[in-house]
DNA sequence: ATTTAATAGTGTAACAAATACACACTATAT
DNA sequence: ATATAGTGTGTATTTGTTACACTATTAAAT
């Protein structure tokens, strides 16, 4: 509590790892600080909660600050109270993880705030160094995406809203860090009878025109309870 | 923030959902609080966070002090920080679940600070009104744990070591709510190879004596993947 | 001694779901 | 014309899930 740290808000903050999907790949937003501790460093977007504020309007405010978008998905996820995480003593962070659709972005992300000189998106695989714990709260993010992809529509959040079975594949693919059987996936998720087939064809990568589908979010809510798995690989 | 609650280390709260299991129920530990807010009232046990303490320490403290066991198990729920759930302003508060074997108990629970009146096991199907938003925190609990049952082997944290299949499986009808197949619940169970079977019997509540088990510590980590159900009811 | 009541323990057949697997078709680039 | 990249499709096998009913044992009551 040294080092001039606001008092009655600076208690405990919130991180956020923002996912996307892009290129095939899993992507996370990292800022580049601008403030110590970790002057210089890569880190999670997060920022003192308010005291008037609650802790998911202080996540959806860094979720604005760094996308310029609203109404992302998010949930909390963990929340973090080492003693040691902190080196200006012990800083809680309540943790939250955010699923986003890269294509709504209209722009690179231009951080808002003086405390994070750019903010950029870097490939889960092939994260840098990071400050603080975030590492391990990324890992732990990743695990729980892991899992609830498998038992909730959550997966299409990081799509656009019109997409090909092949780029949910590689989603799924993405997240699980494994290939997936073509003819398995397909004939189980059309079978959940969530994704409604739209009259529209794609062109995109691929050489040959692929059908389009949405969720049809009238039946998002069966599979809630179902868990999906996929084989083969 | 009035009225003298200690200001840094009371910007936050821990608050602790104790499950036991008996008579075939479902039980929860609360407390009668002695003070203001909410004195009289039913609510979970919990405290604030010391400022030199983790979070994990606070709740086994507080595990101590009701329960005099160390060693239980315990998870994280959720962190709770809405403006309105403390009437003395935004108080937020780290809520974790604990799994507890009541047989380990040497006597009634007796609360060791003041702030409690007493501590009494409640049926979780017929429970007071409570103090907070503690109703909340609890059924979030019993959701997690309904659903992590399924693919974790945390349900034994509930039963004695020794235990028999008529136990488990009315521990975890006890869980979700519903009745349960005999010989489906054996025959999966067993199948994962997590029980070892005892050369020992118990007469307990029936007539004829059973089998007793007791979970096979080497095997655990191959169920933490996989799905458990059951059915016909 | 016999009966009653409570509970332990066991197997199979029908069905549903998961898995492994290979080729023909189309558009484009050269 | 041909090579390339990607779409789209069906079946047989194995595995897991479900429904279902009786006998054996013992304590307690008569």
């Amino acid at each position: 509590m040294q080092s001039g740290l606001p008092h009655l808000q600076s208690i405990f903050t919130t991180d956020c790892v923002i996912f996307g999907f892009k290129e095939g790949e899993l992507k996370v937003l990292l800022i580049e600080r601008n403030e110590y501790p970790f002057k210089g460093w890569w880190a999670l977007p997060g920022f003192f909660v308010e005291h008037n504020e609650t802790i998911d309007d202080a996540v959806k405010r860094i979720l604005y600050e760094h996308t310029g978008l609203r109404g992302i998905f998010m949930e909390q996820l963990y929340t973090f109270g080492d003693l040691k995480r902190h080196p200006q003593g012990r800083i809680i962070t309540v943790a939250y993880y955010a699923l986003l659709r890269l294509d709504d972005l209209k722009s690179q992300p231009e951080p808002v705030t003086d405390y994070a000189r750019q903010a950029v998106w870097h490939p889960l695989n092939d994260l840098p160094e990071l400050a603080f714990d975030h590492r391990h709260i990324i890992d732990k993010s990743i695990m729980k995406v892991r899992r609830k992809i498998s038992y909730s529509p959550i997966a299409f959040e990081l799509l656009p809203e019109k997409f090909t079975l092949t780029q949910l594949q590689q989603l799924y693919e993405a997240i699980w860090g494994r290939k997936l059987d073509k003819r398995n996936f397909r004939k189980k998720m059309l079978n959940y009878n969530i994704l409604k087939e739209l009259p529209e064809f794609q062109r995109g990568v691929s050489y040959r025109a692929a059908r389009l589908y949405k969720l049809d979010k009238r039946k998002y809510a069966k599979v809630f309870q179902n868990e999906l798995t996929f084989s083969k690989d």
